[in-house]
DNA sequence: ATTGCTGCAAAACGTTTGCACCTAT
DNA sequence: ATAGGTGCAAACGTTTTGCAGCAAT
């Protein structure tokens, strides 16, 4: 089982940060870990719900905040008002580009990005908790834009 | 009135796109780029109702959208699902750094991001339509935080 | 005259909360 | 034992929608 690790990281925080550790808990972990791509909480409960898990709505809001903490998810927003997670775990930081027409999203990265956000923290003195970079486009090729249209992201 | 020429923008975008020239369009463009810094869109209807403004709440929704159309405001999210909007009539791109302890909005612009998203659609193929750069991160400052922790963004 | 826009209220949507019960500590 | 977590449903705040009447074209 690769989670095996993540499992001990939110063991870990959760016993330092003097939360309660629950199955619960990390049968949402291992839904929000195994999830491929971005989801939102709401989709993540449904999920969970049609595979007949008995974790509670609440309980899912709660954990996806819990994981973001201890830096296994990301929290994401790309402009409609719903916050998607996305797994951290063994994964690479990179930035998002949005598909105004058909919503697909595509991941980059740009070495020219590196250190900025941490240089603009510093002059204003600020210390730097996290940075959202996202681009919104529209794809050239309306053929493959439009086959995306249906999918899920 | 500063407005004339925004007002003249408007029209036209409504003519060119078929939208009509309506009064309550009019007012909500007033009240939109006269509000200083940034708003969400039930924050204008409430201060348009407290104005004596007669103007619905379903026509507030809308005109921000036609506005953010024609590029007299901008939409943005600050990772709290709500949208706000900021005039961009007369005022030069910046980007945003958010208090995650206090939600003081501070505005930036650095050298070092210029171009960047332009080639990164270039690079994709992509039509770039906009872009959002937000750092979230805490002030140093642990009392001017606290102090701005009961202002308005 | 014909659409599209408006106001209003209600619904929809994602998210949060209140409460009684349960369980990890 | 007890604080904290859970499930459930109801409440919440923002945004969207349905509809009848109105007004710009």
């Amino acid at each position: 089982m690769k989670n095996e690790k993540a499992e001990e990281i939110f063991r870990n925080f959760l016993k330092e940060e003097k939360n309660r550790i629950t199955p619960e808990r990390f049968e949402v972990m291992e839904y929000a870990l195994g999830y491929d791509g971005h989801f939102g909480a709401d989709e993540l409960f449904i999920k969970m719900k049609n595979s007949k898990s008995r974790v509670s709505r609440a309980t899912v809001y709660n954990t996806l905040e819990l994981l973001v903490q201890c830096n296994l998810l990301s929290k994401r927003n790309f402009g409609d008002n719903i916050s998607r997670y996305e797994s951290n775990f063994k994964r690479q930081q990179h930035d998002h580009l949005i598909c105004v027409e058909c919503g697909k999203i595509i991941e980059f990265t740009d070495a020219r990005l590196t250190g900025i956000p941490e240089s603009i923290c510093k002059d204003l003195n600020f210390d730097l908790d996290s940075y959202s970079f996202n681009i919104f486009a529209r794809c050239r090729n309306k053929k493959a834009c439009k086959k995306y249209r249906n999918e899920k992201n």
